[in-house]
DNA sequence: CCAATGCGTAACCGCTGCGTTACCTTTTGT
DNA sequence: ACAAAAGGTAACGCAGCGGTTACGCATTGG
């Protein structure tokens, strides 16, 4: 099963979204939603074929997490489809990256009233 | 059929694809395709249910073109599994655009070697 | 040691999707 | 006016998917 068909189904998508939270188990992820355990292990099976996601086995309990890699196929067929000339180029960014690290530089030297300090 | 069954399937996709470079009929779909033409007319309509596909008809002809907002839900899923922080966020954007143009209102008083001219 | 927990898998069933062929309607062009 | 072209749709068979229940196996903890 390959990412299209394994997103093609609601179950399997609330499943990934459930696991942006983290690893979960099994009985985690059959517990939040409506379809048995063993319908779940074959979801969980299908997502994994799919490389969408990843186990990690710790004895009798299995940990899934989230392997956004394998989301590549799909993120790779829209950006083939929708041809948007993204508004601002890495070239664009990487003058502007040399412009910020001069001004900032300039202005240590001469401060000015700061606008933003968080983060 | 929504957007995430539309694009499991090898043939819609490959549809899609060929509709980038504009405008195509049905017959002209189908002759690039390894099934018949009945079978890409079922196709078009799953496309269209789903919102990738538009239609003009034109005499005895219809004429299918791309609709990309119909992706619009599989981006969406997108950004939710892929938390990817932007590494620039629009914040930044707009701080970044204020120094730019400070920074060229001042080189053109003084002026110093400029790196890029083109475009 | 033994019951409980976690999990995978097989078997069965119903639904749906895909491909094909056959058929029909509308439009076009000579 | 008529044959050809464009295209939608129905009917049929087949294969795959998803859900469930039943079962088996390993691990864990009192």
């Amino acid at each position: 099963m390959d990412a299209f068909a394994a997103l093609d189904d609601p179950v399997r998508r609330s499943v990934l979204r459930q696991l942006r939270a983290g690893p979960q188990r099994v009985v985690d992820l059959a517990r939040d939603h409506p379809v048995s355990r063993p319908a779940i292990s074959r979801h969980l099976r299908h997502l994994h074929q799919a490389g969408l996601v990843q186990v990690a086995e710790q004895g009798r309990e299995r940990h899934y997490s989230l392997r956004t890699e394998g989301l590549e196929p799909v993120a790779a067929l829209l950006r083939e489809l929708r041809p948007e000339a993204p508004l601002v180029t890495d070239h664009h960014l990487d003058a502007l990256e040399t412009e910020v690290r001069r001004t900032t530089r300039e202005r240590r030297a001469s401060p000015a009233p700061a606008r933003e300090e968080s983060a």
